[in-house]
DNA sequence: TCTGCATGGTTAGCATAGCTAATGATTAGC
DNA sequence: GCTAATCATTAGCTATGCTAACCATGCAGA
């Protein structure tokens, strides 16, 4: 089967078709962890990015600052993370992960990464190495954007 | 550059990750639009997929029929969408998108696009095929699961 | 037919997550 | 040191998720 040469709008609605699929079936292992999206998307930003202050955790989850702290209140009233108070300027605080926080953020990931290896299990080597190409391109694009 | 062969755990991790970030790009430009994340998600199921039942509806945005009957509430305040009640069994609804809704929706679907189009314009033909493909081969492995 | 159960949808009430506006505490600039 | 900017929080609104309970309708079997 020949690769046809696809128009630009024409694999952009593809590709967003797509993502926004995937991205569906693998929420469905989150319900498991017994967090709400926010928080587990906040976590998932201290856990792999290490701590940030409160306003560089909105600003990643593109949301506004008394959203996030409210967000910070839950994880921490679950032990999930920690506040600090920045030496450097007391205004600021910095919010890190515990030890609980991180070890619930490795399971979730695990869980989604786990639901996504079952869809592509059958996948041929050929496959799945075009789909890894594919993640590259996606992302380089992002950086550059 | 030759292309190494990927773990299938590799890959899984790097294509949830440009598919989560991809997403949270194109999500940008729903803000203009002028109504929730979850009014529009359903009425783009009603526009692209044609009039549906309010369980129907519930179960291909995976939430609960109490949650999508406000959904449609809301859509039907605004004028994007009409409740009639099915002829053949008259405890069912059938929700069907008005010609704002419509106009609406794609309005929507062509920021996306857009969004999406600006970021892949400096890709080469090759670099923009390899998105199709992989767009493809996900959308298959959705449909066998 | 009519009785009883199943099904489609809504209502009520709760929790989470988004926003703006306003406030308090600290820092930075002059 | 005074003033303005910055970081975070509080208050209060809307939107969106859930379960439990309800009403209306349809269906199946005695």
């Amino acid at each position: 089967m020949p690769m046809a040469r696809q128009s630009l709008d024409e694999v952009s609605r593809k590709l967003h078709n797509a993502a926004l699929h995937l991205m569906r079936y693998v929420r469905t292992q989150d319900t498991a962890l017994g967090i709400g999206p926010a928080q587990l998307s906040a976590l998932s930003v201290i856990v792999f990015g290490g701590p940030e202050s409160l306003n560089e955790l909105a600003k990643a989850e593109q949301v506004r600052p008394p959203t996030m702290s409210r967000i910070v209140d839950a994880l921490v009233k679950e032990g999930l993370v920690k506040r600090e108070v920045n030496r450097s300027d007391r205004r600021a605080i910095t919010i890190t992960s515990t030890e609980k926080g991180t070890r619930l953020m490795h399971e979730g990931r695990s869980r989604r990464e786990k639901q996504l290896i079952n869809l592509l299990k059958n996948l041929s080597q050929s496959e799945v190495d075009q789909l890894d190409q594919a993640s590259e391109i996606v992302m380089r694009a992002l950086k550059h954007s």
